[in-house]
RNA sequence: GCCGCGUUCGUCUAGUGGUCUAGGACGGUUGGUUCUCAUCCAACAAAUCAUCGGUUCGAGUCCGAUACGCGGCACCA
C-alpha cells in the first residue's frame, strides 16, 4: 500500500518551528517511500480562524520545498462529517447532547466521564461519542515504538460534531484521514491522550486504523512547550534574522530525530533519503539555538556566490555589484545574512580618524604611493619593522585602524585593493593628520 | 486530582545484555597557522547513563518503585 501522510495544521497564527518540524517529518516519511504528502487545512474552529495563516502555511511549505500532492480544506467538507456523525448515532455509538460546553482549565476537572444526555434520546444538538465501559484499547505508536493503552473507563464522551454543524478534530481528522487514504498519521504529542477516542471512531465507522505516531514537543529553554512562546519562534522571524531555510530545516529535523551514524548535514533530499522512523527520539528536545548558528555558517559557505548575492540583497541596501565584490571577504565571517552590513560598513563610510603611530602610517603612505601592490607592501613593511624593531602585527594593526576603524577585519591588503589607491591613501592621511 | 509519556556530557544525540575505562556534534577552554578577526588544524575539560531495588555470569541497555520533567483531561486544535 502506498504511504500517504499529511500535514494538517489549523490556521490560527504564524507558522512556527513546530509546524516546520512536523511537516518535515511527515514529508520525509511519505517521500522516503515515494509516497504522497497531503496538505490539509483544519479550519473547523470558527473563532480562532485566521485567513492569512493559510497563505503563511503555504508559503512555509513552498519556501522549504515541501511540495504537496493534494490539498484539502475541512470547512469545504462539512457534509462528510455530518454524515459520519449521524451514522454513528444510527448505529448506537453516538448521541445528541445539549449541555453547555465547559472548560476544564477554568471550571475544574470533572471525574464524570459519562454524559447524562446519553439517556435523553435527543434529536438535535451536538453529537458525542458513546464510549464503552471497561475496555482496554491500544495501538502501537510509530514514534515511541511501543504499545500504548488505556482503559476506556478513563476516556470521556468526546464531542464529535458541534452544535454549529462543524466537526471537532476527533471526527474531522478521522473522516479525512480515511477518505483521503492516509496511511501514516504523524501528529503532535498533545494528541496522544485523545488517541483512544480516535481509535473508537475508526472502529465504529468501520475504518482501518492508520499507523499513528506522536512527535515529541520541542521545549522552550525555560521549560514548557516552545509553541506557547509565540512570535520569537515563527519561521518568518528566523528568516528575517538572516537564517537560511536550508540551515533552519537541517537544525530542526535533528531536534528529535537522528540517524544511526550520527550524520548531521542534511539537505531536504538527503533527509528524505535517510529518513527512518527508528530515528525518533522519545524525550523532548530543548530549543537551544547555538547549533543553528553553526549550521547557518556552514550553509552560507556552501552557497554559490551568485546565489548568495541575491539572498544578501534583502538584508542590505548595497548594490549587487558591491555585494559581489565584498562576498569573498565576508563569506567565512557571516553567521547570519544580517551580519553583512556590520562587516562591510567601513567600505562605504570612512572611519573617524584615529591617530596612530605616525612613523608607521607615513611609511605605509610612501610605500603605497610608490607602488600600490600587496606583495610590495608586505615586503617593505617587514623590512621596515625589522629595521625599527616593530612587531609586524602592530604595524598592520595601526594601518587597520587607520583604514577601517576596526580591530578585526579581513587581511588588510584585500581591503585596500577594493578601496583603491586613492581612498586608501586618503584614509591613511587623515589618520596621520595630514589632511 | 485523574490518565499517558519520558529521563545518556551545558545543548542536540549514538548506544537494542558483554567490543562502553559511554562515541560524535555544537558550545567552552588551551595551543598551532595567520598582519587582527574568521577559517583551518590539534588537544583538553565535560555524563557516578535521574535515584533506589531486582533479573542475569554480566545492565546505559530487561523489570519494578521513587523522584523529577512533559502532555492531556473543552461544542480548541
Amino acid at each position: 500500500m502506498k504511504v500517504r501522510t499529511r500535514f494538517a495544521p489549523s490556521p490560527t497564527g504564524q507558522p512556527h518551528i513546530g509546524h516546520l518540524r512536523t511537516a518535515a517529518y511527515a514529508f520525509a516519511l511519505a517521500k522516503h517511500s515515494d509516497g504522497d504528502f497531503i496538505f490539509r487545512i483544519e479550519d473547523t474552529d470558527q473563532k480562532r480562524y485566521v485567513p492569512e495563516a493559510v497563505t503563511s502555511l503555504k508559503n512555509m511549505l513552498t519556501t522549504f520545498n515541501m511540495n504537496w500532492d493534494e490539498y484539502y480544506v475541512q470547512s469545504e467538507r462539512l457534509d462528510l462529517y455530518r454524515a459520519a456523525a449521524e451514522e454513528l448515532v444510527a448505529t448506537g455509538h453516538a448521541f445528541y447532547c445539549n449541555c453547555p460546553g465547559k472548560n476544564a482549565k477554568k471550571d475544574g476537572y470533572s471525574q464524570i466521564l459519562r454524559d447524562p444526555c446519553r439517556e435523553k434520546k435527543l434529536t438535535v444538538g451536538a453529537i458525542k461519542l458513546k464510549v464503552p465501559d471497561g475496555e482496554k484499547i491500544s495501538f502501537r505508536d510509530l514514534v515511541f515504538q511501543k504499545e500504548i493503552s488505556w482503559n476506556t473507563d478513563k476516556v470521556f464522551d468526546a464531542t464529535l460534531l458541534k452544535s454549529d454543524g462543524f466537526p471537532t478534530y476527533h471526527l474531522a481528522a478521522a473522516v479525512d484521514d480515511h477518505e483521503t487514504n492516509i496511511s501514516h498519521v504523524l501528529r503532535g504529542y498533545d494528541w496522544m491522550s485523545s488517541t483512544p477516542i480516535h481509535l473508537l471512531v475508526y472502529r465504529y465507522l468501520g475504518y482501518e486504523t492508520p499507523e499513528i505516531g506522536h512527535l515529541t514537543d520541542v521545549q522552550s529553554p525555560e521549560g514548557g512547550k516552545l509553541s506557547k512562546r509565540k512570535g520569537s519562534t515563527s519561521i518568518s522571524s528566523f528568516l528575517d534574522h538572516g537564517y537560511l531555510p536550508a540551515a533552519l530545516l537541517n537544525f530542526i529535523i535533528l531536534l528529535g530525530w537522528a540517524p544511526k551514524d550520527n550524520r548531521e548535514m542534511f539537505t531536504l533530499d538527503e533527509f528524505v533519503e535517510n529518513f527512518n522512523e527508528n530515528g525518533f527520539q522519545k524525550a523532548n528536545p530543548v530549543f537551544h539555538t547555538e547549533k543553528l548558528d553553526w549550521f547557518n555558517q556552514q550553509y552560507i559557505r556552501k552557497t554559490a556566490d551568485t546565489k548568495l548575492v541575491k539572498m544578501l540583497a534583502k538584508f542590505t541596501d548595497k548594490t549587487g555589484a558591491e555585494i559581489t565584490k565584498l562576498i569573498p571577504l565576508v563569506k567565512d565571517r557571516l553567521v547570519t545574512l544580517k551580519d553583512f552590513d556590520a562587516l562591510t560598513n567601513y567600505f562605504f563610510t570612512a572611519p573617524a580618524p584615529v591617530p596612530g603611530n605616525a612613523a608607521i602610517i607615513s611609511h605605509a603612505i610612501s610605500v603605497l604611493e610608490k607602488n600600490f601592490d600587496g606583495k610590495f607592501l608586505e615586503e617593505q613593511s617587514r623590512a621596515f619593522c625589522a629595521q625599527k624593531n616593530i612587531k609586524v602585527g602592530d604595524y598592520f594593526m595601526t594601518l587597520r585602524q587607520a583604514v577601517t576603524g576596526q580591530t578585526a577585519t579581513p587581511p588588510l591588503w584585500d581591503i585596500m585593493k577594493i578601496l583603491g589607491k586613492e581612498e586608501t591613501i586618503s584614509r591613511l592621511q587623515s589618520a596621520h593628520g595630514q589632511k
